[in-house]
DNA sequence: GTTGAAAGCGTAACTGGTAACGTAATTAGT
DNA sequence: ACTAATTACGTTACCAGTTACGCTTTCAAC
């Protein structure tokens, strides 16, 4: 596997670095050997002086794509070998208003032939590589502002955890871990009430028999149960989404989603038209959760079995 | 004229930089979101280590393509955070060898599932720019090895002078010049003598009237002459290059060499079949370019006129 | 067996660049 | 008219990486 050659391209920005270097080292040869005191890291805002007219340092370093310290350092450098000169704006005193000096101006026919044959050679260069490196960069430069390489790591990993994980139907081996994971949630924050016991310890009998269903969360590699619910049958075809719980340590698997997702295709392909669920409003992230799966709110139902719950969501699968 | 944005290719090193170190920076995030204690830097070292076993420190550096001390500085830090172990190669006490510890084999489970998040999200970047990074970046690399940055500035160079040199043949309003630039190169050297002066002064009747012929180098933008060189014809169709000399500031542009390609050229088209020359063996630039445009060298004739030849060479032309 | 060159490594100093911070000047909102 | 936010700049500290140099060990050639 090239993993390195892949995340070499991290690496990549260095060793580019270090090519260009060793061809700027050349490149003061050259001005030495043109017995000019000059030196290529002064060159862009030389040229963009030359060319551009006085200018304050900060727009420079914008034009440049610098940081103004930087073009404060060549400045100050290239004010120490009396190439420029810089003088405060008038009209706004921050800004200091850099501008070649005579002696600079002068040397700029001194300058033009090397840089022509620098560029001549940068042409030949290059030319085997094919490769426009200023548009490849500014392209990778704004497809990272479109989405910045965090938010694409964010997005595999999410990716990637839901690879790991799948859904599958009951079976009595997990029996246990229906009943834990829900108790688990439960009891940070309520009480478990008699009800609850009932269905979590028997779920065939309280929900698979009376024609309902039940999932979990499985983590493909270890095989550990992660999450669950169920949908649970009553009186008159009234569908319930219950006993949906994620163990705390795999929050960041989008398992409630899967497992909602799960329910849900299994209700649209049975033809129920809508599922019911109760919770409680204290519980946002969940909350947030049956929204994104489309359920809305609903009055609730006086005679719920539960003391917890104070809100009642539909999702209705015309 | 964009010559910034050629020349700025020279500063795109510094760029790409910035921008992988923003995403190393992203990716420390992402190691400290896992909760894992690493960072980006040591990337490619442990990554090294973990897929290649134990390796001295600059077996390190030269896969990685990076400096030694850079290798030692990480394998420090990881030391630090105790994820490599080192120990001297008793088959060769200089050799500090690096291997993970347990602790760091231990890690790579967990960092493995990173790696592959910073892949797939790397892939997605790249993947707009349509570019093999690593490729293009190998390929030039590759072509500066064939012919040097330097080598080819210093080509573009000699080109581009060459063509500021035109080679025209004689004209009165350069008698002057004729003269001064051969009086001082001999002063430097030698005397001049009886035979300099009547030739040098009286190109006219000494060299054109007599069926030979001068030409001049000029810079074509000053219009200055910057050297000179003279066909003679002297008794029974014997010929001479005589007065070669070139401006010594204006040393570096060839014109010697055209200055003979051109005499050469006269001298073909004439039919000549030998053109001779006379130097001093002291004259070492000379005998070389003399020996460049083909010249080999004869005995002296003893009847020359000039008391500083002590060298003869003659070009057959067959 | 010397002895001089070369290899492996560590330390230090340097380099091109950045972000962070403080200050002075300007502009905007009330 | 006054305060709050913003802009421009300089300074400082830092960073990843380098080259330069010195020390120890090994190797190769007499």
């Amino acid at each position: 596997m090239d993993l390195i050659r892949d995340l070499g391209l991290l690496a990549l920005g260095s060793r580019l670095k270090r090519l260009t270097a060793s061809l700027m080292a050349d490149g003061a040869l050259l001005y030495q050997e043109a017995g000019l005191d000059f030196t290529p890291k002064w060159f862009t805002t030389f040229y963009y002086l030359a060319h551009h007219g006085p200018a304050p340092v900060t727009q420079i370093a914008n034009h440049l794509g610098v940081s103004h310290p930087m073009v404060n350092k060549v400045a100050a450098e290239m004010d120490a070998h009396g190439l420029v000169v810089s003088q405060k704006d008038p009209s706004d005193k921050r800004r200091r208003v850099l501008a070649l000096s005579d002696k600079g101006r002068a040397m700029i026919k001194d300058l033009e032939p090397v840089w022509q044959d620098i560029q001549a050679a940068l042409q030949g260069l290059v030319a085997d590589a094919k490769v426009d490196w200023i548009e490849v960069l500014e392209k990778t430069e704004a497809s990272q502002k479109e989405q910045s390489f965090l938010e694409r790591c964010r997005a595999a990993r999410k990716a990637r955890r839901i690879r790991e994980i799948e859904i599958i139907a009951y079976d009595p081996t997990y029996r246990e871990a229906f009943y834990d994971i829900n108790r688990e949630w439960v009891e940070t924050l309520f009480e478990m009430e008699e009800e609850d016991r009932k269905v979590l310890q028997n779920p065939e009998s309280e929900i698979i028999a009376k024609g309902g269903e039940v999932w979990f969360a499985r983590h493909r590699e270890s095989g550990e149960i992660l999450g669950t619910v169920a949908l649970h049958k009553g009186d008159h075809d009234h569908y319930e989404m219950i006993k949906m719980g994620v163990r705390p340590e795999a929050r960041g698997y989008s398992i409630g989603e899967q497992l909602g997702v799960a329910l849900i295709e299994e209700a649209k392909r049975r033809g129920i038209d809508t599922v019911y669920l109760e919770t409680n409003s204290k519980l946002t992230p969940a909350l947030n959760l049956y929204r994104k799966l489309g359920f809305k709110s609903v009055p609730l139902d006086p005679n719920t079995p539960f003391a917890r719950c104070n809100v009642r969501m539909a999702l209705a699968l015309a």
